[in-house]
DNA sequence: ATGTGTGAACTATTTCACAGCC
DNA sequence: GGCTGTGAAATAGTTCACACAT
């Protein structure tokens, strides 16, 4: 389930602030979610509270930890290293959660051989060598639109058959391979919608200037990608 | 609906490469979705197909873009200027699809100053004076964790009614305030989740080597925030 | 008393399948 | 013939409400 993370994230604060037992109320108020489905998903798990009192926020930890797979370590490459692949490379919450990053790799000759985050940064030549080399098991995109089909698929290839997907582009894969999107772009554009329903109060398409005009010539919206 | 941003990016692919039409099937290919959904989620916004033929690509792009509110410019302010504001500033997909980057802030002495993509950083005590000169509507909050709520509560009380929160926690808003979050080490979590999956067979949590140990002392996660 | 675990009711979303229009 | 728009059916997800354990 997909919010597990944020449980485990909201758990782990609970820790460090040394709280060792919460209810479902709490720990849903933390989390940001209603506290019976929070005990559904925790349910879902198994049986780790105790009934009158709560649960044990350290051995939930653990259990979270261990559904999700994290008592294990996972082996990422970052394959682009622009702006965003350096901010990914400095992420701490990569390496405090069990994530090792392998490889920083690029194809831009100005940018490999690079120090970025205590790494070098690699020659996209080698993708395969450093998959096979160190057993990555997910791939992080974080190239332009036009190169990620082409780095997916050679990723693919090299037996990776996880990938978080940057860049705007709908990524085609194999059965059996996982694909997670991060758009920003799209977010700001939900917003951008929410936003102007509030602006525009309850009443709902009719108040635009140039409401329904015909298909034609004007181009609306610049198409200059990220 | 969420998923009008990704239709309106594939919609401006194929205009890009001179597409005219496009029928449901086509569409939901290039968006990843299924073509009963594409189709339901479009008559929702009215009948702007043609049947036996398909959608006109450029009329249902501005059709779409009227939904969503981009037929407007939005202002936005980046609030934490790290590797990852950085990265936000240069992000071309803000400018190219109407939201206008008004300011970048933060609280260090250091980075304030800085000229990123073409914009000096402005220290933080002016975020109030920011938001209400350039009418700013959305904050992108890119800073640590522990400064996330205090910027967020400066924002809100400056009128900004939209916040994007990179920040690794959950943020609280008065009603009426949207909040989008983005978390990265989530977002690989899940992946770990599936990949755990794929690689411990259909059996479910049998074959672990320490499967259910009780609570007690060891300390499965560090908690390193990034 | 308190708070989990869970069947049952409810709500939302997805998919099917086809009538109707081009 | 081909493809949209849409009721109806199927499925998934959420919330309620309370029995039961502590």
């Amino acid at each position: 389930m997909a919010r597990l993370p944020v449980y485990l994230r909201a758990l782990t604060g609970l820790q460090e602030r040394g709280v060792a037992t919460v209810s479902s109320e709490e720990l849903a108020a933390a989390a940001g979610v209603n506290s019976a489905k929070l005990r559904k998903d925790l349910s879902h798990l198994g049986s780790y509270g105790t009934r009158g009192v709560g649960y044990e926020v350290e051995y939930l930890v653990y259990q979270i930890s261990r559904e999700l797979g994290l008592t294990q370590d996972w082996v990422v490459a970052i394959i682009g290293v622009g702006n965003l692949g350096r901010a990914l490379a400095g992420y701490g919450g990569f390496a405090s959660r069990g994530f090792r990053v392998a490889g920083l790799l690029d194809a831009d000759a100005a940018i490999v051989g690079q120090e970025i985050s205590g790494m070098t940064v690699q020659h996209i030549d080698r993708l395969e060598d450093i998959i096979a080399a160190h057993g990555v098991s997910i791939a992080v995109i974080a190239t332009p639109a036009g190169a990620a089909q082409g780095v997916c698929d050679r990723v693919v290839a090299a037996g990776v058959t996880s990938v978080l997907n940057f860049a705007p582009v709908v990524l085609s894969v194999p059965d059996g391979v996982d694909v997670r999107k991060v758009d920003l772009s799209i977010e700001l554009q939900i917003l951008a919608f929410h936003e102007q329903r509030k602006a525009g109060g309850p009443d709902e398409l009719a108040p635009m200037p140039d409401g329904d005009s015909p298909p034609g010539a004007p181009q609306y919206v610049e198409t200059v990608e990220a």
